[in-house]
DNA sequence: TTGCGTGCAAAGGTTTTGCATGGCA
DNA sequence: TGCCATGCAAAACCTTTGCACGCAA
């Protein structure tokens, strides 16, 4: 049975993801961060954890427009259920979008274009408030999700 | 300058892409239909062309969950300006979203969240209506679009 | 004839896999 | 001690690039 160890490597790469946020990285990003630290760690032994990760809802995964994977740390699965993500394109965080809004979009394209959306395949991509203005891109952009009145 | 000569090869990808309709592929996809035809085709050619006719707007390029690349042909490039596509994750085929509530929930990303999305970069995901009823994958599925009395 | 387009093969980059070793329980 | 986890290296893939030849204009 797979993930029963509690291995260095795998508490490495947990305390990555934390540090991480809701910023995307690839396995690059990783293994490099991990060694500047003065951690050793395989490249296989990332893809391999992440791919696990991946499978238990831990982490995202999805592929750049320039075809290079990347993972993202999903705080809490259940939490990201029947909701929609955006990310930007520039700083590359995800945000979650609670929106009422969204609600109404699945509803009215399943009833108006027969269309199913699924919450969890969709990522919608723009630019973040940070980055418009031309700022550095947010630690954690939260404040992307404050203040709309249609939010639960 | 480019895409000056009007070669065999340049034909035959376009009179595949016109048979393809909305539906996606790869360049493998591509390869080996036009070889099933007799016809010769570099496998290069195939990705050069490709990105030319990319550059232009009249395919999408995109990558799969997989991480292989893919195409798709656009009838009209300047029919997609300002509103979305959807895709089916089972048939692959790619509709138009022609509503108005896209353009609500753009205004909404944006005056309330700050985001600003991006209809070009942003894929809706899901099942569309032919595939949710067991049926076969639609050839076109205009039918998708039609009938909502929110669209223009 | 000119020079863009094509095809082959090689290079480049990312991800997966096989296998021997290491280390958790 | 048993067995999962790790790391290395090789393999497998996909895509890009260099170069000589072919072919449209």
């Amino acid at each position: 049975m797979r993930g029963e160890y509690n291995t260095r490597q795998k508490r490495e790469m947990l305390s990555f993801l934390k540090e991480r946020g809701l910023k995307h990285f690839s396995v690059d990003d990783a293994v490099f961060e991990l060694q500047d630290r003065g951690e050793k760690i395989g490249r296989s032994t990332v893809y391999r954890y992440l791919e696990q990760l991946a499978a238990q809802g831990a982490v995202r995964k999805y592929q750049s427009v320039q075809g290079v994977t990347q993972y993202q740390h999903v705080e809490d699965a259940a939490a990201c259920d029947g909701h929609f993500h955006m990310m930007c394109s520039k700083c590359g965080n995800l945000f979650h979008v609670d929106c009422r809004l969204m609600g109404a979009l699945t509803k009215h394209l399943m009833e108006d274009h027969g269309f199913a959306l699924d919450p969890r395949e969709t990522i919608l991509v723009g630019l973040c408030g940070q980055c418009r203005n031309g700022g550095e891109a947010a630690e954690h952009g939260a404040d992307t999700a404050s203040g709309c009145h249609h939010c639960l």
